[in-house]
DNA sequence: TTAATTTGACCTTT
DNA sequence: AAAGGTCAAATTAA
């Protein structure tokens, strides 16, 4: 596998959360029926040591670095000669991209419901890859302005994976946007072929997706790493909230661990809810984060240190471990 | 007829 | 210069 954009470190990281949450598949499958103790123990155990590995990988390069960046980044580094610079303005977008699978058999062009409207208006043969990336943007780009962009990658690997990168966030109002949860899904496991490319929007906001696989990854900015950390849960209900303005993975700083992981942290209390859904067949994820300097500002200064007393500020999120997300060779795994 | 997609040209970034 | 990203006219779908 060609690892573009990805260095050893970021290998070694995907490395040892894949293996931590292969583990963890593996204790939920002993789990029920229940196995021995050792046997629990000893999954628990390793599973605990990958996820360390991983976070003092994190802590010790990327994440470091990215503490350090400058604040107010967003509003205040900008040049009023700089504004019109679509570059500059790009930098300031948050960006995130996650990992969405298409579970079974599945039909291999349907684009990827993720609860808001998209419009293509691009393709591009990508080198080194053997399927074009896709170009989207809201559908409410010039009735709302809302500047949220997306590209869809379809993984050389595995073709039911899509890389999903999403760009800006949504200011378009509630009517675009489908929040989906798969908390009633675990159980059932739907084929993939029925992914409509517009979902009827539930009266709460909700909508279910099964298939989606959330993995948060990250950009590089001027060839730093910044990756945050964020980390899965199992048996948890395959939901990943959003809840206010921003997108979720700057709820996921400084909560490497935190144990909010109750199966049902669907709170549709605000209209700018987004959920993610994690495959509840391959359940869980995990998710990393680049950002850039601006980005970094954006979460410095957004809802986490508005609500301090959230525990994640405005976020909720609950997040799977999932065990058949595929990234090259995973030789490591066993 | 309107809206979405396709696709080659054009622009930006590296 | 090459690759990635966006635009927009032509085409297709609703």
């Amino acid at each position: 596998m060609e690892m573009v954009g990805m260095d050893w470190e970021q290998g070694s990281l995907l490395n040892e959360l894949t293996q931590g949450k292969d583990l963890a598949k593996e204790l939920q499958i002993h789990l029920n029926p229940p196995a021995s103790t050792e046997t629990r123990l000893f999954l628990v155990e390793k599973i605990l040591c990958s996820y360390e590995k991983a976070l003092s990988m994190l802590n010790s390069g990327a994440l470091s670095g990215m503490l350090e960046a400058q604040p107010s980044a967003a509003n205040s580094t900008l040049d009023s000669s700089d504004l019109k610079d679509i570059s500059k303005k790009r930098k300031i977008m948050s960006t995130w991209t996650k990992r969405v699978r298409v579970c079974s058999g599945s039909s291999p062009d349907v684009p990827l419901d993720d609860g808001y409207s998209w419009r293509k208006y691009g393709q591009k043969v990508i080198l080194g890859t053997n399927h074009p990336r896709g170009y989207y943007r809201c559908t409410h780009r010039h009735s709302q302005g809302c500047v949220a962009t997306k590209q869809v990658q379809r993984s050389d690997e595995d073709p039911t994976l899509f890389e999903v990168t999403y760009r800006g966030r949504h200011t378009c109002m509630r009517s675009s946007r489908l929040a989906a949860t798969a908390a009633a899904a675990v159980a059932t496991a739907p084929a993939v072929e029925e992914y409509p490319k517009e979902k009827p929007e539930l009266p709460e906001g909700v909508v279910l997706n099964f298939e989606t696989e959330l993995q948060v990854k990250a950009e590089s900015l001027d060839s730093k790493e910044e990756i945050f950390p964020s980390f899965a849960f199992p048996y948890a209900s395959a939901v990943l909230e959003e809840v206010g303005n921003d997108i979720f993975p700057e709820s996921m700083v400084d909560n490497n661990l935190m144990g909010s992981f109750s199966p049902a942290f669907i709170s549709p209390a605000t209209s700018e809810s987004n959920y993610f859904s994690v495959s509840p067949c391959d359940l869980g994820s995990f998710g990393r984060r680049q950002s850039s300097e601006s980005d970094l500002a954006e979460i410095i200064s957004g809802p986490l240190a508005s609500v301090p007393n959230s525990p994640i500020g405005d976020f909720d999120f609950t997040v799977l471990l999932d065990t058949s997300f595929s990234f090259g060779n995973l030789d490591c795994l066993s």
